[in-house]
DNA sequence: TATTTAACTTTCAAAATGCAAGTTAAATTA
DNA sequence: TAATTTAACTTGCATTTTGAAAGTTAAATA
């Protein structure tokens, strides 16, 4: 479903949906890298959605997927650094919900911190996921 | 859809789909303001999805909606401050696909300018929705 | 007065979503 | 080593959302 040469309109076609954000959120702070650690999300999402989005994800290189080599049964998702690029996006939704959602979980001194050093922040988040 | 308490959930629960975000691009980066410049835009979304979404936003209160006193036909849509406030998390997107969508079209100079001085680009922006 | 325009609404087919249950291979337990 | 559990999915099906096209209504224009 290609749109327009709209750089916005290129990410929305990417991640423009309810659930493929959540993942990459979840694996960004939460450190989650295994299907059934991102099935139990706060957000619960139906088996086979999170399959079809991850597997767009890692076509589209966001992700990447290989066996663990301790479990067989295991694979593991990895975020390319295509995919930790989305973090400053998400970090501005958190400074947005900062704002205007009432009752909402942002971690303790994040939005202050983000104000003073940015970039610092983006940086301590795509090191912890290297 | 309520889902989490999760900040970045709060923001899909009200943005999280194709449309949402490229009415408030439009709004924001063209200005447009009428119900036919929306519906003009380069990815021509059908009539129907434009209607249900200006009303959610609306009920959001990211838009605000009066009638022209010109042509008392038009309805005026105006971002709100809460809209505005959306502006980071587009120009994130902007960044993102300068860096990783091929033939995507950005303003010239606008990424140069984001690294710089990114918070005088956003003043400069939410100014002009003034 | 007749036509056009702006902002929708309606209809209906097609696609996406969501829930529950089922499958398969590998690991663990009895 | 046989039986059970776990991880990562897939399948089937009902519900919801999307998308294209045509229709409606009031106000403006010719």
């Amino acid at each position: 479903m290609k749109r327009s040469d709209c750089p916005i309109s290129k990410v929305l076609d990417l991640v423009g949906d309810k659930w493929s954000l959540l993942i990459l959120r979840d694996m960004l702070f939460f450190g989650k890298e295994t299907y059934s650690d991102l099935q139990n999300s706060d957000e619960k999402m139906a088996t086979n959605i999170l399959s079809t989005r991850l597997e767009k994800l890692e076509q589209e290189g966001l992700i990447s997927k290989r066996a663990s080599e301790q479990d067989k049964r295991k694979k593991l998702y990895k975020l390319t650094e295509k995919g930790t690029d989305m973090l400053p996006i998400l970090l501005d939704m958190i400074v947005w919900s900062a704002k205007y959602a009432s009752d909402t979980e942002i971690p303790v001194g994040l939005v202050e911190k983000l104000k003073q050093d940015r970039e610092g922040v983006i940086k301590h988040f795509i090191i912890k996921n290297e």
